[in-house]
DNA sequence: CGATCTCTTGTACAGCGTACAAGGGATCCT
DNA sequence: AGGATCCCTTGTACGCTGTACAAGAGATCG
């Protein structure tokens, strides 16, 4: 005998007419999915928080997308669309530095998603393929081969995103508050004796460095540090090619 | 009318015999935590199985840690132990390599732990600050002021501490055959009309890139690639300092 | 000897990811 | 026309999670 009203156990569904169809889709369930991780951030995203955003039960999208990290995978996919794209013509270096502000500026605009991609592999499925075969393909014609390709791309990927990632990443939402203070306290009470430069740093410079500020980098971004990133990647990768191969005469 | 046994609802604890003491303790809590972590991977870490592992009830270990965030940011303080020093006569270039190395030393110690600096704020909190202070003084002591201190700091920091995470991040422990099949077929089955420089990848190539690798950089450190990431740092900082600053006549 | 403090027990709540049997409804085949 | 097949959704269930809090044991102190 089943019960009138779910009313226990939520079943993570909202109230809908059984006429409207619902008809979802893969493309709808990752709008809702990114909509509902843009507005209540990652913590607060849940396949049944999802489902009752699209009126639906959570198997549902369970169908759809399967598990929650190939949800995300797609999410991901979604947020870093067409982020690879560069001008053809465009000399190696020029090509890495739009797709820098590229990757940066897409995920501001879902700042929330960044986490997902500094920290978990899993969601490496969802990177599309045309950043990579692009960063790839700037690389060489920069001039890098064999081993040395796969380093300086490695270089370039790995600073690029965990910077980015470390710079959007945000305080949890629930006791905001709290950690706020905690983090500014900190920061306010240091020891001039056991962390002379620390302390000799004003509030602003405390506020903006990376470990020690109490807010996040939405509301601050890096825009200095990230060009600076950026000239530091391009010049250190160009350096590169300058210092002799190991296995220079091999070949 | 407590039952006999906890039996359903299974209440987190192990079976000790009531004689002995628990006694425990923030550092004996912390050494546990770190311990599961190391065996099980965050994923597989509770504040149930840790409180299991020492044999007492969740809150007793919630007493000591409070909540989940606090006790993460004690682990991070705990493997970050030390990695800020270095010696002081160094010059400061030299000492931004030595806390390079140290850092990801000590996270290669305990990669489970890695994913909560690359993306957390929350475990900032336990970032020890003779790391920072480190850091900052070697700037300083380079020639770096103002601004420009705060910007070389957030690109060193950034870059590192990102680098690091991604390298280290491993595929989901659960389901780790169906993601590497799945990854590999995914690098293996490459349109080379889209693609034309992926596809041109020995699978070696393609094994330890970041994006597209099929395991995780426990396995397959990415030595090389960090160095070369190190003196990039290292060579683009020291740049910087050539070049002229905008309020340069100001003071 | 009783009060106070420190630490642990024991239980509860609401929410989570995942799984799966069941069924509605459209479509297609015969 | 009627039945089978497929796509998609409903419902419900299981075991797990973080967090909370009243109650009590045991040592310490006045």
């Amino acid at each position: 005998m089943p019960a009138a009203k779910p009313s226990r156990r939520s079943s993570g569904r909202v109230e809908r007419s059984r006429a409207e169809p619902a008809d979802l889709s893969r493309e709808k369930v990752v709008e809702a999915a990114l909509q509902l991780i843009d507005r209540e951030g990652l913590a607060g995203f849940s396949l049944r928080r999802l489902a009752a955003s699209l009126g639906v039960y959570p198997a549902a999208v369970y169908w759809h997308l399967g598990r929650r990290n190939e949800i995300l995978a797609a999410l991901v996919d979604r947020v870093l669309e067409g982020v690879g794209t560069t001008e053809a013509s465009a000399p190696w270096d020029e090509a890495l530095r739009q797709i820098c502000f590229a990757y940066r500026a897409a995920l501001q605009r879902h700042p929330n998603v960044a986490p997902l991609l500094g920290a978990d592999l899993t969601s490496n499925l969802g990177v599309p393929l045309d950043f990579v075969e692009n960063v790839f393909a700037a690389l060489r014609r920069g001039g890098f081969e064999g081993e040395r390709l796969v380093e300086a791309y490695n270089v370039f990927v790995g600073a690029l995103a965990g910077f980015v990632t470390l710079e959007l990443s945000e305080p949890p939402a629930e006791d905001r508050r709290a950690w706020t203070e905690m983090q500014s306290a900190r920061s306010e009470t240091l020891d001039p004796k056991a962390f002379p430069t620390l302390s000799g740093l004003t509030a602003e410079q405390k506020g903006t460095a990376l470990v020690l500020r109490w807010t996040g980098g939405r509301a601050q971004p890096l825009d200095a540090a990230f060009e600076l990133l950026c000239e530091t990647l391009v010049s250190g990768i160009r350096r590169r090619l300058r210092t002799p191969s190991r296995n220079s005469g091999k070949t």
